[in-house]
DNA sequence: AGCACGCCGACT
DNA sequence: GTCGGCGTGCTC
C-alpha cells in the first residue's frame, strides 16, 4: 500500500455519539497513538481529544478528513487498566467516550497542558551554611537554618509543619546558605506509632491483608469503632509490599487534619485530590500517581480516575455517602467505578461505613463481599442515648419544643456543647400571606422561595433566583406576609436571643464558604459551652470534643418523601448525626423531634438500630422491585415548553416497545419546572442488569438519531441515585 | 458542549 | 437603520 495514509479516531470532549476521524501528516511520530492527546481542528476552532484507534487506509479513503494539528503526548497518558476501565465505563453509562475520558483528566491536562514536574524537592543546609550557622542573627531565619542543620526536610514536610518557611528559604538561598535538592518520594519514617488494635480491628485488618488479589470487604463499624485504624493498617502493609493505595473520601471528609494523620502515621507524602485544590496541585497529584511517585492518594469522587500503575489497595470511606455519585455531566458513581477498577487491577478494595448502603449490605449478605463488623466503640464507653420527642400539640419556638429547649439549657449549664441539626438553610422555607393564602413561588421553578436574611430576601434554592421580600402581598395587598417554617437562620436567631450568654454558631453553605472556615469557627469555640446550628455539613467530619447533645429538627418531610431512597438516606443521616454526640467520659444524648413518633422508620431505628432498619427496608425494596433487586436507568428530558419533551419521551418509549424490561412514563419529574425548563422522564427497570444493559445498547443510538431529540435537552442516568 | 447562522424586537 | 435575543443545526 504505497499510498497509505494513517487515519486516527479521536474521542472529543463533546456530547458526540462517536469519535471523529482525522488523518495524520507524515511528520507525526509513528509510535502507537491510542491514549495520547491530540490537538485537532473542530468546526472553526480546535480542541484536544484522545486517540482511540488508528489504521492505515488507502490515500483515496481519507476524503475530506482534516489533519491532526499536534501530537501532545509521545507516550499514552491513559493506558493499561485505567484505559480499559474508562472505555468500559463509557459503555456502561452509555455516555460518549470522549466525555468520559475528559472527565478522567484534571482540567489542565484535558486542555492540552504538558504533564507537570512532579519530582519531590527538599532543602538542606549548604556547606557555607554549616560554617555560617553560628554567626547568624537570632530569629526565624536562623531557626529555619538550624532545623535544616539536623537533616534535610522535604517541602511537603515544611509546608505541613513550618508555615512561612518559604520566605526564610528564599532569603537564605540568596546568600547560598541553603539549597534546594531533589529527593525521593519516600522520605520520613512514621512519626507517630500505630495504636494497638483491639481484637475486632485486628481481625478485620488481618482479613483484609490475607488477600492480595481482587476481593471486596465491607468494613461495617459503628461510629467511633476505629475504621480509620483498620484502613491505616491495610495501607501500611500495602506500602510495605511496594504498592500504591488509593483512598476515596466524601466531599466533606477530606480535611487537613485527616491528611496530617495519614502523613504522620504512614511516613510517606500523601497526595490529595479534591475540587478545592488549585488546578496545578491537582494535575501534579494525578501525574505523580501516573509516574508511580505518589504512593498514597487521598481524594474525593474524581480521584477514582487516578492512574495506579503499581496498585495494591483501594479504600472507599463512608461508602454510603451520596457525594460519590456525580449529578451532572458524566453521572458516574465513584464507589462502583472503584470496585470495577479493583477487579480489573486484581487488588482488594475495602468499603467502610457505619451505615452501609443497602446495595453493599445486600452484596455482603449474598456472600459477594466479606462482611467485617466492628461493634465496639474504640476507647469510648457508651453509645449515645437516643430519644424520640413527640412535639404534637406542643408549643414550638423556631421549631424547637420545650423538651429540646430544656435539654439545651441543662447541657449548657453542665458545660457541654449542643448541635442543632436542621436540613434547611435560610430563615424560613416559605413566605405566606395569612390573609389570602398567597405564597412566594419562584418564577422559574415549581418551588416556593426560601426567606433569607431575617426576612429581607427571597432565594430559590433550585435555580438561585433572588428578589426582595415584597412590602405587601402581591395578590391582596395585605400586610400579613409571614415566614412559615424554620430554617437554620431562624433557629440561630431564636437561640442566640434565648441563650444570649453563650456563643451560637451557624454552619451552613450560607455562613461558611471555605473548607477551612468551618474549622476556624470550631477552633474559636474550643471546648467551651456553646451551640452549633447546622445542615448536612455538620453531620460528619470535624471533631467536636465536648459535644454531648444533638437535637434533630424537621425530619418529618424525610419520613414521607416519595423517593425510594429517602428512608435509607434519612436513617443514615440520623445515625451519622447521632454518632457525633458523646465522648469517652461523657455519655451523649440525641433528641429526634417529630410529629410522627410512631413512624416505623424511627421506631425500628431507635429501638433496634440501623441494621434492623436496613433488613426491613431491603425486604420492602425486594417486594416493590426497587434497587438493589432491580436495576434502573432514567431518561430525563427538558425544554422551555412541555410539548417537545412529551413527544421525545413518547417516541423514545415507542422505540423500546417490544423489549423485555419495564418502561414507565413519560412521567412528570418531581419538580416539573425548574429554572424555566419543563422536565419529564422515563424510567427503565429490570431485575437483570444484563437485560437492562442490552436494551440500552440498542436504544441509545436510536435516541441520538431521533429528530425529536434535537428539540430537547436529554440525558441518560444509569443507576440513578434518586428518581428526581 | 461550543459556535455559527438566522430571523424578529428596542435602541444609538 | 442596527444590536442582540435564543431557536436550530453542525462539528471528522
Amino acid at each position: 500500500m504505497p499510498d497509505a495514509v494513517r487515519r486516527v479516531a479521536v474521542a472529543l470532549p463533546r456530547p458526540l455519539p462517536t469519535p471523529f476521524d482525522y488523518c495524520l501528516d507524515a511528520n507525526v511520530a509513528a509510535s502507537p497513538l491510542r491514549g495520547c492527546r491530540l490537538r485537532v481542528p473542530l468546526g472553526r476552532g480546535e480542541t484536544v481529544g484522545i486517540a482511540v484507534d488508528e489504521a492505515q487506509v488507502p490515500q483515496g479513503d481519507t476524503g475530506a478528513l482534516k489533519s491532526v494539528l499536534e501530537r501532545i503526548d509521545a507516550v499514552p497518558i491513559l493506558q493499561g487498566e485505567l484505559w480499559s476501565s474508562l472505555v468500559w465505563l463509557a459503555r456502561y453509562l452509555h455516555a460518549p467516550v470522549g466525555e468520559v475520558l475528559a472527565t478522567a483528566l484534571p482540567a489542565s491536562l484535558r486542555q492540552g497542558a504538558a504533564l507537570p514536574e512532579t519530582q519531590a524537592h527538599g532543602w538542606r543546609l549548604s556547606e557555607a551554611g554549616h560554617t555560617a550557622l553560628a554567626g547568624l542573627r537570632a530569629g526565624a531565619p536562623r531557626r529555619f537554618a538550624e532545623l535544616l542543620a539536623t537533616r534535610e526536610h522535604s517541602e511537603e514536610d515544611l509546608d505541613a509543619r513550618h508555615p512561612g518557611w518559604r520566605a526564610h528559604a528564599r532569603s537564605l538561598a540568596k546568600r547560598d546558605l541553603v539549597e534546594r535538592i531533589k529527593i525521593d518520594a519516600v522520605v520520613a519514617a512514621p512519626t507517630v506509632p500505630p495504636p494497638v488494635l483491639n481484637d475486632e480491628q485486628r481481625a478485620a485488618a488481618d482479613a483484609i491483608a490475607s488477600n492480595e488479589s481482587f476481593s471486596v470487604a465491607l468494613l461495617d463499624g459503628v461510629t467511633g469503632s476505629g475504621k480509620t485504624e483498620v484502613y491505616l493498617d491495610a495501607i501500611a502493609r500495602t506500602l510495605a509490599r511496594g504498592r500504591q493505595a488509593l483512598v476515596l473520601v466524601p466531599e466533606i471528609g477530606l480535611t487537613p487534619q485527616m491528611l496530617e494523620r495519614f502523613r504522620t502515621r504512614l511516613g510517606v507524602p500523601i497526595h490529595a485530590l479534591h475540587s478545592g485544590l488549585p488546578e496545578g496541585e491537582r494535575a501534579r497529584s494525578w501525574t505523580a500517581a501516573l509516574r508511580g511517585q505518589a504512593r498514597v492518594i487521598v481524594g474525593t469522587r474524581s480521584a477514582a480516575f487516578v492512574p495506579l500503575p503499581e496498585a495494591g489497595l483501594i479504600v472507599v470511606d463512608e461508602e454510603h455517602d451520596g457525594s460519590y455519585k456525580q449529578f451532572d455531566g458524566i453521572r458516574y458513581h465513584a464507589r462502583d467505578f472503584a470496585i470495577v477498577r479493583a477487579k480489573a487491577l486484581g487488588i482488594p478494595i475495602v468499603l467502610g461505613s457505619a451505615t452501609p448502603s443497602l446495595e453493599s449490605l445486600h452484596n455482603a449478605q449474598a456472600g459477594r463481599y466479606a462482611h467485617l463488623r466492628l461493634h465496639r466503640r474504640a476507647g469510648s464507653a457508651h453509645p449515645p442515648q437516643v430519644r424520640v420527642i413527640d412535639v404534637r400539640k406542643r408549643p414550638l419556638q423556631a421549631g424547637l419544643g420545650p423538651e429540646a429547649v430544656a435539654a439545651i439549657e441543662s447541657t449548657l449549664a453542665a458545660g457541654g456543647q449542643v448541635l442543632v441539626f436542621r436540613n434547611r438553610r435560610g430563615y424560613a422555607p416559605v413566605l405566606l400571606c395569612h390573609d389570602c393564602g398567597w405564597s412566594a413561588q419562584c418564577r422559574h421553578c415549581d418551588s416556593p422561595m426560601t426567606v433569607h436574611g431575617a426576612g429581607r430576601r427571597l432565594i430559590c434554592h433550585h435555580c438561585g433566583a433572588q428578589r426582595p421580600v415584597p412590602p405587601a402581598c402581591p395578590q391582596c395587598a395585605g400586610l400579613a406576609l409571614q415566614p412559615q417554617g424554620n430554617g437554620t437562620e431562624r433557629i440561630e436567631e431564636f437561640l442566640s436571643q434565648y441563650f444570649a450568654n453563650v456563643p451560637v454558631l451557624r454552619i451552613d453553605r450560607g455562613s461558611t464558604q471555605a473548607r477551612d472556615g468551618l474549622q476556624k469557627h470550631l477552633d474559636a469555640l474550643g471546648t467551651h459551652p456553646g451551640i452549633l446550628i447546622g445542615t448536612q455539613m455538620l453531620a460528619k467530619g470535624h471533631d467536636l470534643p465536648n459535644l454531648t447533645l444533638v437535637v434533630v429538627v424537621g425530619i418529618d418531610e424525610g419520613l414521607f418523601s416519595a423517593d425510594f431512597r429517602a428512608g435509607e438516606k434519612l436513617a443514615q443521616l440520623l445515625v451519622q448525626v447521632a454518632g457525633r454526640a458523646g465522648r469517652a467520659d461523657k455519655p451523649g444524648a440525641v433528641l429526634l423531634q417529630t410529629h410522627h413518633p410512631d413512624h416505623p422508620l424511627l421506631q425500628t431505628l431507635v429501638t433496634q438500630g440501623y441494621h434492623a432498619f436496613a433488613d426491613g427496608e431491603l425486604a420492602e425494596r425486594e417486594a416493590a422491585g426497587f434497587p438493589p433487586f432491580a436495576h434502573m436507568a432514567l431518561l430525563r428530558a427538558e425544554a422551555k415548553h412541555g410539548d417537545p419533551v412529551m413527544h421525545f419521551l413518547q417516541a423514545a418509549k415507542r422505540h423500546a416497545a417490544d423489549v423485555a424490561i419495564e418502561v414507565h412514563g413519560p412521567l412528570a419529574a418531581p419538580m416539573p419546572r425548574r429554572a424555566g425548563y419543563q422536565r419529564m422522564q422515563l424510567i427503565l427497570s429490570s431485575p437483570s442488569r444484563a437485560a437492562l444493559q442490552s436494551v440500552l445498547d440498542a436504544w441509545v443510538p436510536l435516541l441520538y438519531a431521533m429528530p425529536e431529540a434535537r428539540r430537547v435537552r436529554w440525558s441518560l442516568d444509569v443507576d440513578p441515585a434518586d428518581l428526581y
